[in-house]
DNA sequence: TATGAATGAGGGTTCATTCAT
DNA sequence: CATGAATGAACCCTCATTCAT
């Protein structure tokens, strides 16, 4: 029984992903459960509460993002690994709709989520960003919430509509504001 | 009679204003016609639907915004009247969390109202961005799209608390992205 | 003063059983007040309920109504006198949607108006039919409400496309079941 | 759990035909609610719109009077079988204010709701009234839609006072008029 | 007397959550 | 454990009527 609560705890995770990602995090719950092919009570006894729905998403993709952020601080140079990191943050976030709807502050408070120290991407950020600003690559002044909100400002091009090149241009305009006032 | 009449309607404006720049757009309709101290259907007088009332706002929002950015065009040199409008942007949205949802596409589409021209913010803001690009204080590519949502981008920095130095950081950041690699 | 009243009276009047006929009973008042060209106080002040304009409005037509059945009374033989009105009822009703609503009970009761007797509509069909019937023209058995009752359902055939040689049909049809079995 | 719900759902459509029958179709859905004595979202969740509800009622009740009208079909010569429908429909809306409303037009298209053939009333009335046609029992130039609007004729009779006489009467007179100019 | 702004009850529908089966 | 039916508060909008100007 364990392993059939299992799966469908993981059946209704994805199916949330997936739809929260292509739809916004508006979506009823009810939709969720019928695209899973479960019950509403099934979601709601795995996740109390549509909120406990998103944390759980948020730290899944939180957890991905970690592990690919460590990847980057061990195989690039601090500058080139934080504007990777950049970038690929808002690659995710622009394929993600209710991701950049949680990041914007609408219908759930990311920041409300507190995660285990090694998932932490606050701690992977903190890193990245100290290591490239050390490096002379990034401005000293910047925090990551600043990070953060430039993020949020390359994805918010896409709502003029989705166009691969303005986002490449939105990102380098970031970083070259990142850089510094050389 | 008249006199009333625009009296409440300005008084349903301005609390509206405020109500949906405090709380956002979710705000019930009968919520803000009970902090104006009227009924419901007053204000679906004045404004027949809710987003008839986020129009309104925005309008009036707007032509703020469109007379101040004219100020500045013609006082100022092309580069700065156009970082000054910019952070004057920010500054009013960083007030405003409806005008913030709005530009974030949460609640309301903005691009979807159109303006008569000598009050379209859109004209200005080409203008002012054509003109400091021709003074070369900006960055050739960019566009109009893209400034927005470098706009928004500062003003997300708001979301991990009010901060003013912050906002000012960001804003210099965003700038100077936007100058170019000169 | 009293001149403008009336003359704003009859107007409304009018609007309102042009309006009626052409769209039903629904039409808010403040429509007809709009069309008319007076506020929505000056149609409750000569017609403080809604109902009481329908009802001003049913005894102008009853009272036209009424005089061209004294006419067909007063110029043709029972039989032929009869049968006309009904002919002329269905017409009248065929090209008055709210006149029809209301003989129909939805949203007006017609039957609850009472008239001062040289208006009264129900007299004049009563006499019509009972001399009618005396001139063995019609059933001796049928009485005025299952007149009425086969007017609307003559009336009813509107519903299904408004077609005139269905409509003569149906009155021919009601007429060879009023003229009994012979 | 399914039991229930059919449970429920039965008992919503029973209160709401009853109700409508009764009292019209202008009922509030809240008000079916409270009668069937469950919450309006369970209304709401077995027929989404009231409009569906309305059409669920009518499909019911054109399945009992297809099934009537076949039998009566398959046991009668074609003329009594005709009149004998005829008569059972009038008998049928008369006890019910809703179908009365629905079938002149008011709150609801019947026309609009489509059928699959074994349950089309529609057709059972062609079969029915052009063996009536061909037998001679019924004039050759009437429609269909002449003998519903008879029948609501009929009907309409009970807007003067509920009188089972009056019925027998009014079908009485339909029915000379249908049996031709003889 | 005319105006039309204000009222506010009332309508249908949605959806996160609970709980009987 | 899973189910999905039930709940009911909340939302926006309409409109007949009242009443201050």
């Amino acid at each position: 029984m364990r392993a059939d609560a299992e799966r469908n705890r993981r059946r209704v995770l994805e199916v949330a992903r997936a739809t929260f990602a292509a739809e916004g995090l508006a979506v009823p719950v009810a939709e969720i459960a019928r695209r899973a092919g479960v019950g509403t009570g099934t979601v709601s006894r795995h996740f109390p509460t549509k909120d406990a729905l998103y944390e759980a998403i948020v730290r899944h993709l939180v957890a991905e993002i970690v592990e690919q952020a460590r990847e980057l601080a061990s195989t690039h140079e601090p500058g080139p690994a934080f504007f990777e990191f950049f970038g690929l943050m808002v690659d995710l976030m622009a394929a993600n709709r209710g991701l950049s709807q949680a990041l914007s502050g609408d219908g759930f408070d990311v920041e409300a989520v507190s995660f285990e120290p090694e998932h932490d991407l606050t701690v992977v950020e903190d890193t990245l960003l100290s290591a490239a600003q050390a490096a002379g690559a990034v401005r000293a002044d910047v925090s990551r919430a600043d990070i953060k909100a430039l993020m949020v400002g390359c994805l918010a091009r896409e709502q003029y509509g989705p166009d691969p090149e303005a986002r490449r241009r939105m990102i380098d305009v970031a970083s070259a504001g990142l850089r510094g006032r050389g």
